[in-house]
DNA sequence: CTCCTGGACGGTAACGTTTCCAACGTTTTA
DNA sequence: TAAAACGTTGGAAACGTTACCGTCCAGGAG
């Protein structure tokens, strides 16, 4: 065993330009100038770098590169909440990969749900010197953010205390495209469920009540169920409730995938347990897999999800470039009803409630 | 205006600790002393510090601390395919929150599909000095990792060229299970369709074949079909074509949670135009969201894939904190059949094929 | 032939942190 | 009382890169 260990070995290896630069018998600034694309070097010499680039296997230090001042890392950072959900997945997936297309990584911080974990979060991503954050905030204050001296952009709601670029969807188009949809169908009495009050979920009621109002119809409020959790099992347990009111409503408005889910799943209850003394239509927001092969395929109002993190992305890439130098733009991309059935249910539809 | 542009000084600020030095008055080493735990440092002089790092607002950055040798940046890099995917994103929500708790961030490296794609993100992300890198990994060698000076994790399957820790399901185990079980309610005819021969899907089929031989009954490699792609659309295709054979299989294993999406779909299509003779048990691997309230609610053999990325973070963790010095680990998780009932179709179920 | 211009290249400072070492003051021990 | 030991502090080197500046040589103009 003459021979070190290899695997030692290259554990202490990792290259450095200096190395590069005995090994091609040339001074460190040549090897520089070649790695940063080669202008200003002779062709000859650029080959011998290269050459010795490849010998040893040098990379980059990429740590070292954004330590020198101007160059800011080449890592944009992404905080959102819940991976799990297809919405903010779609949004990663997107953002992902606009940023790898120009040599951007993305940095995920830890999503905690308190608005005190996020400004945690966003702080260590900013201590790592991203060059740029894109954000689904929280409700919190995000003031902070102001003098941290890179560039933000906003996804799928703004912040407060702070004006920064932001890429949203038409909530208000949606909320009132899904009630608008429903009265045409002739129904009067529809109720609407409500995650935990994030901008987006008031903005889909506001459509919601515009909507009633431009068709004469008054909004029962006691329809308007806010509930204590964004979860499909808070909005089964409402959904049970209202369904078996005297005064049911004969559709309803899930502001939310989730909470479409929790709707089809305590109809599907009620329904086996002969409760359900109409059928009542239903649409969501935002769609989801499998929401055409269920027993009644799923009406939704649905956007662009992943126009979102590319739009977030691009935008976020070139003000850390420096060039886009606009004022803080404002995005905001369409939303359509994709109908599958459950929402044209009309007003009558016979349940089938024995008696109670 | 004699005051400077509070938001302009701000870019410009981002306080160093050589400015939180002067402010308190104390040399350099005092303030690194202070901002890393304070050990050594008076009470009193860390009082002072603190009270200069709070004016200031002083961050440390993290760039420069990780340029220092032995210091490894504190986060983890990781690598996998399509995050759209609930599976993906299972793994990569679970990581995160675990790395989150120790202080680490999570780079996610742009991914494409080729290996090619695979390998340069990679190294993007090593050139980064990540601390550790989770891989899921494509069908490429991975050989050009040994020498890379990285703790490196492999999740869900292993790679070839290196010996690595890797953290999987029990795939073999859960192809078995779903075979024994279709098995046990008699079927003798059983399809099972293929993704991309990853590691995983031969583990499975390996599982599917043992159990045929441990029952006696023989595989009709005619029902052993590969697809060229993992997506629904080709299962789709694929359970059209087998299904309309005058041989038609009486059960169908799905190895993949899309690839189950897409022989519902299929069966469904067949279904509605009665061009189905009997309607086959249908068994997933991995269960999926709504698996539970489609017309017959599926049965998946599923595992748990939080687990799978959690524990690929802390071992990551361990070893790249050097606590960990065991060789190479296996970890495997166990997987476990849930029954909802499209998996317990006995082999007669009618079908309401009419006269073609 | 000389001077000047300009391209190619080498050397060095600087980025912000950690770590090591030396220096200082105070207290304990001989 | 002197010496040693210890805790606290300041200063400087180093990490790997980029940017700037100066030097050198070749070639063109005068």
């Amino acid at each position: 065993m003459s021979e070190t260990f290899p695997s030692k070995a290259a554990e202490h290896a990792r290259p450095t330009m200096i190395d590069v630069a005995r090994r091609a018998g040339v001074g460190l600034g040549t090897v520089s100038r070649v790695v940063n694309g080669g202008h200003g070097v002779r062709d000859e010499t650029a080959q011998r770098v290269r050459a010795a680039i490849d010998e040893l296997g040098f990379q980059r230090n990429e740590v070292a590169r954004a330590l020198r001042p101007g160059k800011k890392s080449t890592s944009l950072a992404l905080v959102l909440g819940d991976l799990t959900n297809p919405f903010y997945a779609s949004i990663a997936k997107a953002s992902l990969e606009v940023a790898g297309q120009s040599g951007y990584a993305v940095v995920l911080g830890s999503v905690d749900e308190d608005p005190e974990g996020e400004k945690r979060a966003i702080q260590e991503l900013v201590s790592r010197q991203v060059a740029g954050l894109m954000i689904v905030p929280d409700q919190g204050d995000h003031a902070f953010l102001e003098g941290a001296g890179v560039p933000v952009v906003f996804v799928d709601r703004p912040a407060t205390g702070i004006d920064a670029d932001i890429v949203m969807v038409d909530n208000e188009g949606g909320g009132r495209i899904a009630a608008e949809h429903l009265l045409a169908q002739g129904h009067q009495r529809i109720a609407i469920l409500l995650a935990p009050s994030y901008y987006t979920i008031g903005r889909r009621l506001r459509g919601f009540r515009r909507a009633h109002r431009a068709a004469g119809v008054d909004v029962d409020e006691s329809l308007v169920v806010q509930l204590p959790e964004g979860t499909a099992e808070a909005a089964e347990k409402a959904t049970r409730e209202v369904m078996l009111r005297a005064d049911a409503p004969t559709a309803i408005f899930a502001s939310t995938n989730f909470l479409a889910e929790g709707v089809l799943r305590a109809l599907g209850v009620l329904r086996s347990l002969g409760e359900l003394s109409q059928e009542p239509a239903v649409v969501g927001f935002d769609d989801f897999r499998l929401a055409d092969m269920l027993p009644t395929p799923v009406t939704v109002v649905a956007s662009d999800i992943a126009e979102l993190g590319r739009s977030a992305a691009r935008l976020l890439l070139d003000r850390a470039s420096g060039t886009d130098t606009r004022p803080p733009q404002r995005i905001v991309l369409p939303c359509a009803l994709i109908e599958r059935g459950s929402g044209e249910r009309p007003p009558g539809s016979a349940g089938n409630r024995t008696a109670g």
